[in-house]
DNA sequence: TACAAGGTGTACTGATCTGTACATGTTGTC
DNA sequence: GACAACATGTACAGATCAGTACACCTTGTA
């Protein structure tokens, strides 16, 4: 199956913006390393900005969908996947292909809240912290919306960290801090 | 005292790049909102990069001197202090100005680890989990230096989630989870 | 008065940016 | 075979990017 040119834009174009940020990739340069004409992108996104949109929306289905499906391998019970995330978080820092989050570094670009793209990234981090919660109600722990909340903080600032200061320690560090958290609420 | 035109720059600069971003603030920009003609720039710094770094040592110099004189106003022993600083974190996201960390959008915007300003902002990070480490040995807790990494872990997530989500709840949120981690460490 | 240091204004180079115009080629379906 | 949908190449507009050239002004000091 061959997929559509604007799915198969959309894909490449979101390995090449995490890879190299979004101001600093030019319309010139998607042209030069997919191979797909300018003509076509411009027929499929109208500007930069709503391509840039499509692979956040790309980005945040590929990553809830493999953390989901990671977290579930690992752990069977609320308490115990909950606990898992942050252990899956801790492999995909170790992944070669490993750069930040696309949506922190998003909204480091585009800084405004009100800007389209900024709003999409949170609203990435909002289905995040609402999918700790579900798991940490499922877990009949207390306060299970302030925990999630907490989580999502030690979770983004493993990622900065991770990426600033290398995988080093970081995978077992935000672990800890997590359970220790957890273990506050049960 | 009039400062020289080069620390001048080097202030205003600080406050466009923060507000704006890096790539997205280009020469003419700052000369047009300084008032400080294009040519003195590049006498005083040959590149943007070289321009940007000067702003880069000048605010970890605030940074940290703001957030240690707080600290210091905040609390007397080095226990409480350490908590303290999680109170000054949500101080500070309560500024109008706030708009995140100069040092993960700089590390946002400059990926790679080699990058001069990558190494600037990971260096900044560096000296504020050393911060924490002598806090942590002072007050006679376990695990200083693990400890340390774990609360700049929390302070780098809760400046993530305050820029993403507004300030509400962040505050308390990251001194809360600050006291939990700190305690287990008594 | 002379000089040097620092600052200025303006206009420029050559590259790159987003986005468009326009004519052409390919492909699947009726 | 005809048509529509989708893709292409090329060239361009107009703005902006980092950085430079060059002639001039101001000010403190000797």
């Amino acid at each position: 199956m061959v997929a559509s040119k604007r799915d198969e834009l959309v894909h490449e174009a979101l390995q090449i913006f995490y890879r190299e940020g979004f101001h600093a990739t030019g319309m010139d340069k998607l042209v030069a390393e997919t191979g797909i004409s300018k003509t076509s992108m411009y027929k499929h996104f109208r500007t930069k900005e709503d391509l840039i949109l499509a692979t956040l929306r790309l980005r945040d289905e590929q990553f809830r969908n493999n953390f989901a499906r990671r977290v579930e391998e690992l752990a069977d019970t609320p308490l115990e996947r909950l606990k898992a995330f942050f252990d899956a978080l801790g492999e995909w820092f170790q992944d070669d292909n490993f750069k930040s989050c696309m949506f922190i570094k998003a909204s480091s670009e585009y800084q405004d809240a009100k800007h389209p793209i900024h709003a999409a990234a949170a609203e990435h981090k909002r289905l995040l912290a609402h999918y700790f919660e579900e798991l940490a109600k499922a877990a009949g722990l207390n306060d299970a919306e302030g925990l999630a909340r907490r989580l999502l903080i030690l979770a983004e600032g493993a990622i900065v960290i991770a990426h600033l200061h290398g995988v080093e320690n970081v995978g077992n560090d935000v672990k800890a801090a997590a359970v220790a958290l957890i273990d506050t609420a049960c």
